[in-house]
DNA sequence: CTAAATGCAAATGCTTTGCAATTCC
DNA sequence: GGAATTGCAAAGCATTTGCATTTAG
């Protein structure tokens, strides 16, 4: 399933962008796993495939991906951001273990209709929520005597 | 009611630390409001109040505030890290204008025990939690002509 | 063809750190 | 008195930008 390529070329197309063999790379490579990344992972993973592709490349590609809703922000670990691929994956939220950094991916509907409500409430119009938990996993809390 | 000035107080000698009067400056700054703040403008404003306080000092501080449980970090736009003072302030969660930046602050009973309920089932131990919605407050909504 | 995109290296901006001088306990 | 703290300026890092060169359409 590769529909994401033709999402993105519709999108740089609509803003008369080009679609160039990088942002191609870029793009697959970003879908090639389900895991979070950094710039700097995904750098090096570039890299190692043989890919010369320079870090400006990529952070002048992350935006377009975001803009073209294939990519998100995800949750940082202190100041660094995170990202992850959107499509053919439904929106969740995450658990993030604080000891070994582990993430639980989880959604629940009780939850985003409470939120839905709480907007209504609040006359705010939501684009986007992140849900984040931070605490220990399962191993790490036994570990820790929990 | 200064009790957080006591509470650092007593985390910084139970680490063999010292009350210096920069700290009690930069304690007392963040507790003078209930806005967010980020290091630049807490660096400002003692400025403006003709203290002689340096970044570094900020920098090398807020940890120990955090540490001491009295500050915590919040919902930053973009990559910007935001703090808020917690100390007699309730848990909860925020809305952001994604135009106007105006936080909205919430929080929902019905949410917290969803999220309890759901780290259970996941046998995760739960240290805190970091719910933020993205959108258009009233204001902005209207002039965008949502 | 020609505007857009790339890689590189320099620049930026936030945060951290080394160090000499100072200060709390 | 001596370790902890401070301010300053320099160093670090992630990210952005200017520019000459290349390239998609």
């Amino acid at each position: 399933m590769k529909n994401y390529i033709d999402k993105f070329k519709a999108q740089l197309t609509l803003k008369g962008l080009r679609f160039t063999p990088e942002r191609r790379v870029i793009l697959k490579e970003v879908y090639s796993s389900h895991k979070h990344f950094d710039t700097e992972t995904l750098y090096e993973k570039l890299r190692q495939k043989g890919e010369n592709i320079s870090r400006a490349t990529i952070y002048r590609t992350l935006p377009l991906l975001i803009d073209s809703g294939l990519v998100k922000e995800t949750l940082h670990s202190k100041d660094k951001i995170n990202y992850e691929h959107i499509f053919g994956h439904e929106h969740h939220d995450h658990m993030i273990c604080m000891k070994c950094g582990r993430v639980i991916e989880f959604k629940d509907d009780r939850i985003e209709k409470l939120q839905d409500a709480l907007c209504k409430k609040y006359s705010f119009q939501p684009r986007e929520h992140r849900l984040g938990i931070k605490g220990y996993c399962r191993q790490c809390k036994k570990q820790k005597g929990f």
